[in-house]
DNA sequence: CAAAAATCGTTTGGACACTAACAATCTTTA
DNA sequence: TAAAGATTGTTAGTGTCCAAACGATTTTTG
């Protein structure tokens, strides 16, 4: 929602459609400005550090999930990256293509897929994370450094509220 | 990404992978709970509010906009909605198809088409909203009003330092 | 005033991600 | 220990969204 009307502008509109009803502003506030932020920083991330490496959203976060835990089970994986079982199925697929990701089957129970980097993988986190922590120290610096404390806080909170 | 480790399994773990890296972990936390707030907020609307309704995120978006500013030309739905003109044309033709929403040529300018909703699209929103907004106020309760402020106004700076 | 450029909404083709159904494998139960 | 149930990753089918190309219209330019 990168709109071009103010949110006084867009207080006054609503006011007038919804005559008599209590609305919360502050709360309208917090969730309309937390959607454009989270879609922003995507963009932002995607285009100066994935798109150059012609990677997904879903496939870098895959890598990066499978960089720290591996070897890490594919149901874990999209636990962990909050995308459905299926999806993961398909990046997967991408990934090993690409040489950057192999399937291996466990030995334990033979229902299960294990996932690990290629030596390629690696290589590539190891230049990937550190551009991309660059570009999301870049985007918090407009925060003081507390403030970065409390919005991650106050963030963390909101989703632990919702997820239980 | 409703991970089951926490950040700090998550930071000893990545400190191990980028040994003698400095990694902003501050800005890390920042990023990734902005994620998993806006996703866990998004999948809570769309079930509690959303879904009875038989509306996608995006066919409620623009609902809400051409609520507030109608008659509005498509162009503007779709920038107010942060979404791609192709993407609004195929939502418009389903609110359309359910008369909920209507198309009219301008008179001024042959090639803008004007969208306004029905009677009915109006009777939905003026009862979808408030649901809609007492929502929002639950989710952001576990914020006090000033941390509400606070994080509200830190988001928007975040998207506007990025946006422009 | 005519031709070139710009802008509009739509169509097309493709990427991505989900749910539901499925076969393979393991665990529980009786 | 054999049958029923649960769990795994994959496949099939669907919906959503976007960028690029396109016809229609308006504006600008020479």
């Amino acid at each position: 929602m990168a709109g071009t009307h103010t949110l006084a502008e867009t207080e006054r509109q609503v006011n007038e459609r919804l005559a008599g009803m209590t609305i919360d502003f502050k709360a309208m506030a917090v969730a309309s400005n937390l959607f454009r932020a989270a879609t922003a920083v995507r963009n932002h991330l995607e285009r100066t550090v994935l798109a150059p490496h012609d990677l997904s959203w879903t496939a870098f976060v895959v890598l990066w999930v499978v960089w720290i835990w591996e070897p890490i089970e594919t149901r874990q994986i999209a636990e962990e990256g909050g995308f459905s079982k299926a999806t993961l199925t398909g990046v997967l697929s991408t990934l090993e293509a690409r040489k950057l990701a192999i399937r291996k089957k466990s030995k334990d129970d033979g229902r299960l897929v294990l996932v690990e980097l290629t030596p390629a993988g690696r290589r590539l986190m190891k230049d990937l994370f550190p551009e991309f922590n660059k570009q999301e120290a870049h985007i918090a610096s407009v925060l003081s450094n507390s403030a970065q404390e409390t919005s991650a806080e106050a963030l963390r909170k909101i989703t632990k509220h919702l997820e239980g």
